[in-house]
DNA sequence: ATTGCATTACGAAACCATTCGTATTATAAG
DNA sequence: CTTATAATACGAATGGTTTCGTAATGCAAT
């Protein structure tokens, strides 16, 4: 359980999005992947690790020449969070409400549609 | 249709929310519902409600002595961009992984589950 | 050991949101 | 008209993110 809430900014979601599906990582490796998506300096992406290290929202494993970053925030629970947070300020936190917009405005395939109803059921039968 | 897109802050979304649903009002007005949230001087709220109307968030009307601000941007349109961003950002643009994470994860009333059920086999039948 | 390269460390600049103190202005009451 | 009150205008401080230039450092190859 952590301790404060866990915001991650903009960047620091996009590196720990890396982080979580890549696993633990240098500098080097996340800034190139990064760099497919936009352009951003090493020592931009390297200062911002940094900072999340500080913040504890990664750890980093300094034996090696090359530093390895590794995310410390589960993926669910930081989702979570930002998901209950942003219900909160947008849709006053009413998570109907958001689904409701979610899937009226967003072309939702067949198959997720049917994913989604199953789950509905599940919850239905508790 | 907007030129730019329509990300306001969250304190300036809070406002919003307040001139969506109470209608054209003034500084005071907005400024009093506010502190019933949480504590916000009257001079920070003028503030943020000029810099939304240089932004064209808001349209004011500054007839009589106290100026009536209006919200220029429709209530859905804004929550549809904000939704989209949040779910490129954070679900990697899966709207079904959000909805499966908001359900999963949030107390849903059986009324409310209903209600996205059948918007859903709404949505099959097209 | 020296050189060259990749990495980390440091610090500053630019930008933006938030906050509020103070000054100015308009209105209403007397 | 004068004064008190309430509103707006202005500007500045604060705090945080993002960005990057430059310096320092470690490593590997010669």
């Amino acid at each position: 359980m952590q301790e404060h809430k866990i915001k991650p900014t903009e960047s620091e979601l996009e590196i720990l999005q890396i982080l979580w599906e890549k696993g633990p990582s240098s500098v080097r490796y996340v800034n190139d992947l990064l760099n497919k998506k936009r352009s951003i300096g090493y020592t931009t992406t390297l200062k911002i690790m940094q900072i999340m290290t500080e913040k504890k929202l990664v750890k980093r494993n300094t034996e090696s020449r090359s530093h390895i970053y590794d995310a410390l925030s589960l993926e669910q629970e930081t989702k979570k969070n930002l998901l209950q947070t942003f219900i909160n300020n947008t849709f006053k936190g009413s998570t109907a409400s958001l689904v409701m917009q979610a899937l009226g405005s967003e072309k939702t395939s067949k198959e997720d549609l049917e994913e989604i109803k199953s789950l509905i059921e599940k919850l239905e039968n508790k």
